[in-house]
DNA sequence: ATCACCTGTGGGAGCGCTCCCACGGTACCT
DNA sequence: AGGTACCGTGGGAGCGCTCCCACAGGTGAT
């Protein structure tokens, strides 16, 4: 929290040229130092870092972007309302993760929110003029015309889901199916018969994807699996109440439901109270995410957990390799560029 | 979300030179149109205009932040863990307001949370960097070191409160005073007799001057102030149950409370449910914020509103004045940078 | 001794803009 | 007629870096 060196009032900030000088250096000289370079004599070196100290010099940004070609930051780009990104715990996740993984770093972090139209214009506006080095893409749809804009202006971008099995684009998810099946599996232990599905949005892949492990699930235990119980919620409560009243009156029998997310569980839940339905022992429920309201419902949720820090991290370490491979304009092939990683169960009351 | 021009996969980007050549005028000229100088021709203009949207020219910021020797960026300092920034509806609003203003305005705002040592001394490297022309701070506790570093570093900045009474730095903040004794008049006309008043922490200006309300709104209406009745939580809702049992112990018959924030009276309200009080009819009970918690509590919490996201929004209006005034180092004097926006009561049932 | 080849260093060129001075032209005064 | 004022315009200088070539001096092989 302190100012280094005498500047005080002076007002001007010191160059690379007024270090040098006092180094009793060249300009290339003090620029290796300060970038790290390894040819520079350790007494050179001391001097120049001497030198550093005692002018309080930091670098001009500007200069070094407009030199270097490049901004040393990147931006996690949200493609939703501001009201979204604070509701959703999601997002608070992903964005800890990644600030987390970049505090090792010296890039700089943009939070952009691209909701309305008019904040898309004006992102697209900021990639055209280039002012990050890469960009992070959480919540994307399927029919978004954002990472096509990104590739075009060969902007490197990593996306937090995919799109579809064949995602072009280095992506970080999680692994939905497995997820999906470690829900069913969980519910077959405990002696249920007869499990309904509340999906999510089906253009989401992740919620496909949950529903193919659903039905594998089944399958793999001998089950057959039945259509009718396997309905569409929106990721809404109002969703979730809506599937749940339907499979209420399709099948009054069914003694379990796995939801793609823990609102669309607490949706059900409240229709399951109103009909009398006791959690777990007449209905067992699970959802999907592990958020706060999982953890606050009553009874507390079993959830699947997807590792959203962890996801963040991975993320901002692909762009990170995306961003030092694009300079020697080198383009590797695509191992590893697109991770899963697992999603695990955290059990609790509600089955 | 359209690229203009005919770029395409051509790689680089067009420069000023290209876009003067390209419209046969000079550099100076192109420039003059970029940047909505009144000095220029109709006819040369609408030629520039022309030749920018044919090349889908967009400056390059770091070579005008360079030249210009500003960054057309400011950046919203939160000191405080992300968690809280999270948690608290205040920074969202506060966002909120920030980002619509600046939705008119060619500016770039940054989210910077300062929590940590570690983030702090990121902040500073940044700011002594110059890499924002101006800086919001919102919560800042009376001996941050944070103003000091921005007034050293001569960046125009903007806090949200005010550190005390004489505070220096432009400001806006909400008339806390006022709003105190508006919750205390309110529980005054409701016949109350008996008002305790849970604090904030002291060293926050405007947690004083909520008390300074109480005390006076008691006096005018000819009530005398019992000190006993005047405690401090520490904004947090454990710090309201305590201060409530405290309270309860030492003045049993009291019949109204009010809260220095919705979480300390949401702290309040388990403590009175606890000893068998019902709310309102046995103690009347008023918050501050307006929160989400207020609205969600049972019953729903009146409570003091701050305008947070006008106070965002005057904060950057300031804050650009700010900026602008210093480029010819013109010192106006302190004739409203110091902001005071209303507070008001919301009824809700809890008194 | 000669040559080739390292390592460490200095400094020119250039990134793409803004700022500002200078210039020709027109308009209006005396 | 000459003078003065201003407008619109062109382009040089310079912002503070990075990149890269050139070069001195050392080292080891021939």
């Amino acid at each position: 929290m302190v100012v280094h060196g005498a500047r005080g009032r002076s007002g001007r900030r010191p160059t690379l040229e007024e270090v040098a000088a006092r180094a009793g250096v060249g300009r290339g000289t003090v620029s290796r130092v300060i970038n790290g370079s390894p040819r520079v004599s350790d007494a050179t070196r001391a001097a120049v870092e001497a030198a550093v100290a005692e002018l309080g010099y930091v670098p001009n940004t500007a200069a070094r972007a407009l030199a270097a070609n490049r901004t040393d930051a990147i931006a996690l780009v949200v493609p939703e309302p501001e009201t979204r990104f604070f509701a959703e715990p999601y997002f608070s996740d992903m964005l800890r993760g990644v600030g987390a993984a970049l505090s090792d770093t010296e890039m700089q972090l943009l939070l952009i929110f691209a909701g309305s139209d008019r904040e898309r214009r004006r992102l697209a506006q900021y990639l055209a003029a280039h002012r990050v080095d890469g960009v992070l893409l959480v919540s994307v749809h399927a029919d978004d015309p954002l990472p096509d804009l990104l590739s075009q202006l060969e902007i490197p971008a990593v996306i937090s889901g995919r799109r579809s099995a064949d995602e072009t684009l280095p992506s970080v998810d999680s692994d939905n199916y497995g997820g999906g099946r470690a829900a069913v599996e969980h519910l077959l232990d405990r002696g249920c018969r007869t499990i309904a599905h509340i999906a999510g949005r089906l253009d989401v892949f992740g919620a496909q994807r949950r529903v193919d492990g659903y039905r594998d699930a089944l399958r793999d235990a001998g089950r057959e699996v039945d259509e009718e119980l396997i309905l569409t919620g929106d990721f809404t409560e109002a969703g979730g109440r809506r599937a749940m009243t339907e499979l209420l009156a399709r099948r009054p029998a069914l003694d379990a439901v796995f939801a793609g997310s823990d609102v669309m569980a607490a949706g059900a839940r409240q229709v399951l109270r109103e009909a009398g339905r006791r959690t777990p022992d007449d209905v067992a429920l699970v959802g999907y995410d592990d958020s706060a309201i999982a953890r606050h419902m009553d009874p507390p949720l079993t959830s699947v957990r997807q590792p959203i820090e962890d996801m963040g991290r991975a993320m901002l370490d692909l762009l990170l390799d995306e961003i030092a491979d694009r300079r020697p304009a080198v383009s590797r092939g695509l191992d590893k560029r697109q991770l899963v990683l697992p999603a695990t169960l955290v059990e609790r009351d509600s089955s």
